[in-house]
This record gives C-alpha cells, structure tokens and sequence, in this order.
RNA sequence: CGCGGGGUGGAGCAGUCAGGCAGCUCGCGAGGCUCAUAACCUCGAGGUCGGUGGUUCAAAUCCACCCCCCGCAACCA
C-alpha cells in the first residue's frame, strides 16, 4: 500500500476501576478506527492495556489482603476479558507490570539519566502521615488533610527529576511548527496557554520507604520511579512487545482531556529526551456527562459495558457512542437517548430496509438474484452511496466519525425513499412488470451489501449478519471491494429476513 | 483579566476550523403507502442561530465588546 500504516493507542487505564465508559468509548473509537483503515487496505493496529503501579493499587490491594500483583492481575484480567467478551479487538494488550516493559522503562531512564537529563534534589511539600503522601494547597479543606482531618507537615525529600523544562522552548517551537499535532485546535491553544508560564522539571521518583509498587530506578535502587515515566511508555513498550516497533513513528493517541497536559507536555518532552520519534497526532476527546437522578437508579451511576451489551446488544452501544458524541466536545450519556438512537436509526431506518428489502426479494423470487437493468431513479440510487462513501472517508479522517454516519444514513434515507417512489411491492401484482421488480430489488441489495460494507467498522457484527443474509461470503466484509451491480452472480440467493435490530419500546427510567 | 467548553424551532443536537438557500433525531398536526421491525414516504406548524457593533456582494460561521451556563486547575476516558 502507497498509505503509511497507522498505529492508535489508547490511554492504559489505571486498574483502580473497573471498565466503564470512558474506558469503553475511546476504546471504541480505537477499535473502529482499525477497522476502519484495515478495510481502506491500510496497515492498521491499536494498542490498549493496563497502568497498574503506584500508590492508590497498593492500599486498595492492602485493603483486599492481596498482594498489589494479585490485585492489580484481577483488574487487568476484568479489563482484557470485558473487551474481548464486547468484541474489542486490540493488536496488543499492554500490562505496565509486563516484564518486558518494566526493562523497557528502565532502559529509557539509563539513557535519559546518562545524558544528564535526570538530576538528583529535593522536593519540599505538605506531607500527611496518615495518608503517606503529599497534598496540594488546593487539595486541603480548611488546612487540614480531607481524609483524617489532621494539619499536614512540610518536609523536603530527596528525589530523581527530568529535565522537562529544558525542553520547553523545543516543544512550544513544535506545535507551532505542526498545528495539526494536537486536536482539536482548542486543545492545541490551551496547551499553547500552558507553555506561556515556565513547566518546570518534573518528579520522577519515590522512595521505596513510601512506595515498593512501582518499577525501580536503573541507578538508584533506593526508589521506584513514578506514574508517567511508566505509563507513558507503554505507548512504545507495546511495539516493541508485539514485534511492531516500526509503527511507533505512525502514532496516534486517543485520549480524553483530562490527561492533556500529561499527553502533550510530559510525553513529547520525555520523546525528545530519549531521542524517539514524535507521535504524529494527540487525539483529544471529551467527556460523557452522566446525568446522576437517572443514571443512580438503576445503575449507580456507572455504565458497564457489559450491562450495555447485555441490554441493547454492543452493536447499538457502539453505535450510539459513536454518532452521539462529536469528537471533541463533552456529550450527555441517557439511556433513553441511547433507546431513541436505536430505533429511529437502527431499527427503523437501517434493519428495516433491509427486513422490507429480503422479505420481497424472498416473496417475489424465493430469494433468487434478478437481473439488473438501470434506469430511471437506480443511478440517483447508487449515487447517493457513492456520496456516502466519500463523505464517510472525509469526515472519519478527521475524526468527524457522527458525521461520517449522518452522511451513511442520508443514503439509507434515499434508500427508503427509493423503495416508495418505485413501489416494487404495486407492480409485483402485474406478472409483466416482474422483471423490473427484479432489478429493482437487485438494486436493493446492493445498497444493502454497500452499506454491510461501509458500517462494518463501526456495527461488525450486524454487518457480519448481514452479508450472511444477503447469501455472500464474510469475506466481501474486508476483502472485497466490488464495484456496484458485479457482487451477484446468476442464480445467487438471498435469505429470508431477521430483525437485525429489534426496537425497544420500553423506555428506561 | 487562571484555562477551556457551551448558549441554534417544544426537547436533545449537528453545522462554525476551509462565510453562500438554517440541517438532523424525537415530539406535534394532516395525508399517502401496505413490501417491512405499528416500520416507510409526503406535506405542515414551530427558529430575528445568547446580545450589540463591525468586516463582506453574502455571517450561525470571521473580528471586537458584552451577558448567561458548565467543566477543569498533577493522575476518573
């Protein structure tokens, strides 16, 4: 392919919860994002996994009366099993407890440390005993720790520091020089508004007198190093663990907003450090606003995906998450919206057609392929899907992914309305007009087919059910392109039509 | 002047970066069709696109100022 590969990650969710939306959204969005590229014939591979140090897994596997190992396996476990059992399918499962990234790690910090950007000094801050960490300012109530409700001490600790802010100038330099490496543009400007005051260097360590649950230091075994240096380099931990290492100068990061700074600060600047590649693009999504009365009732307050799954079938979840939500922009999550979303869309324009579509094509013609013979509104027809295609590819390369579906079903709507206008169902009572019906219903199917194809990114398995029905090989799905009227031969036969996706009636509470 | 996002018919939203008849879903009213998942199709009511001023042949879209709402501010996507 002349199209460079194109690797998308992301972020490794920190196992101090289990799977819930936002987990599931940008996860989504990976994933049908791969597929999409993967069915455009381009090399396509997302990478998600686990962040699994630190302190908050230590207590919580403390308080389990497990080993953080033990505890952190479990949630990383839940993690892997949820995306399998939702269809998810990640080229790599990264574990920041994987061996091969631990070494990963470490050699990085040998490196960075050799050449001088990692210096040993002290941090001064507000300590809590009760808590055995530090606190902010702002973090306090009324001066006092919010957990035991004690004053903090100040005490200064030794520890290790990257030179962050000595890449400051370098990385301001950058996303001046390439607008498009952070997205949207009004991320790019609030990093931009981040860079005008002085970053700073960033605290890299822990002592082991605080912290054992963490990677240790290449040059001082005295402590662990902490958060960023170990998540974030997973991100090239995973190439190199998945025999992919060439992809990572082909990144691209997904991530919601609340780990901006982290992503397009600390992460370019440890890339510079360390003498790697740039990602090419930071993705920066927002954030699904639940609406707590009625999201506590039923589910207190969290989303599973499994419980989505379950209830309206993954396929209408990923649905709804994909075309509610313009990337970018916070969205409100509602059941009830998700349940209007599946039958006006997906029952009523989408599964419907194709219900209408089989059950003539079964009724007039045992399901046994028509000849085509185009005229009249059939090219308008195919135009319209011509149209949504390449409106789809438009809008899905910037990540407009609710627009590339708006434009798909614009045609599905032509669709509909093409079933109306030419009213095979009246002429299939005059035995003369039979051949026409057959063209018309070949037509049909061919949208049917086109639309398998183009949704099968974001709906894989309803696509996947469709083709079935439409009696071709799983392979037209991601293999075969083929040009509108040749996916047919003569004699080829349809099945009879199921519900590809039932309507709900019930609204949930 | 901390940073960012938002204010578009009854509800929820898209469209704003690359200015050009104001669009989608739900809801409401009337009609059509009967192949289909009581689905589908047509027509209609309903909006001075938060406000004021400016640029332009043309502004929801660009610029300036103002009003209101909401998040964030070192580890919840």
């Amino acid at each position: 392919m002349a199209e460079s590969p194109i690797y998308f990650t992301t972020p490794i969710y920190y196992v101090n919860a289990e799977p819930h939306l936002g987990h599931t959204y940008t996860t989504v969005v990976a994933d049908s994002l791969v597929r999409f590229w993967t069915a455009r014939g381009r090399d396509a591979f997302f990478v998600t996994g686990t962040d699994e140090h630190g302190d908050k897994i230590a207590q919580a596997a403390e308080k389990a009366g497990v080993t953080p190992k033990a505890y952190a396996d479990r949630i990383s476990g839940i993690f892997r099993s949820t995306w399998e059992a939702t269809g998810l399918q990640p080229g790599w499962f990264v574990r920041t407890t994987d061996p091969q990234h631990t070494a990963f790690v470490q050699k990085i910090l040998h490196e960075i440390h050799a050449r001088g950007d990692i210096y040993f000094g002290s941090y001064t801050g507000l300590y809590c005993t009760g808590c055995e960490r530090f606190y902010q300012e702002r973090e306090l109530v009324n001066g006092v720790c919010p957990d035991h409700k004690t004053a903090p001490v100040e005490i200064a600790e030794e520890n290790y520091f990257f030179r962050m802010g000595a890449y400051q100038e370098r990385l301001l330099a950058l996303i001046e020089a390439q607008p498009e490496l952070i997205s949207p543009d009004g991320y790019r400007r609030e990093v931009l508004g981040l860079l005008r005051e002085p970053i700073g260097d960033l605290c890299i360590s822990r002592p082991k007198a605080r912290l054992q649950w963490g990677i240790e230091l290449p040059f001082d075994d005295r402590y662990v190093t902490y958060v960023w240096f170990d998540a974030l380099l997973s991100y090239v931990s995973a190439l190199h663990a998945a025999g992919r290492p060439e992809l990572w100068e082909h990144a691209h990061h997904l991530i919601a907003k609340d780990i901006l700074k982290p992503h397009a600060v600390f992460w370019p600047t440890m890339l510079m450090a360390a003498g790697l590649p740039m990602y090419q693009r930071l993705h920066v999504h927002g954030y699904w606003q639940m609406n707590q009365d009625k999201m506590s009732k039923s589910l207190g307050n969290v989303v599973r995906p499994l419980d989505m799954q379950a209830r309206y079938g993954m396929d209408a979840f990923r649905y709804y998450l994909l075309r509610e939500m313009s990337f970018g922009q916070d969205a409100e999550f509602s059941e009830a919206a998700l349940v209007t979303r599946l039958n006006a869309d997906l029952a009523n324009g989408f599964g419907n057609l194709a219900s209408r579509v089989l059950a003539m094509q079964q009724r007039y013609f045992q399901g046994v392929m028509q000849p085509r013979a185009p005229e009249g509104p059939d090219l308008p027809l195919r135009e319209a899907f011509v149209t949504a295609r390449r409106e789809l590819d438009a809008h899905v390369s910037q990540l407009a992914i609710h627009r590339g579906l708006e434009s798909v079903w614009r045609a599905l709507d032509h669709a509909n309305k093409y079933v109306t206008d030419t009213a095979p169902f009246s002429m299939a009572k005059d035995p003369a007009k039979k051949p026409r019906v057959g063209a018309i219903l070949h037509e049909l199917c061919e949208t049917l087919r086109v639309t398998s194809q183009l949704l099968a990114p974001f709906l894989p398995e309803t696509s996947a059910r469709l083709i079935a029905l439409l009696g071709l090989p799983s392979a037209t799905l991601t293999e075969l392109d083929l040009p509108w009227g040749t996916a047919f031969a003569e004699g080829h036969r349809t099945l009879a039509p199921e519900p590809l996706f039932p309507r709900i009636d019930v609204v949930p509470e």
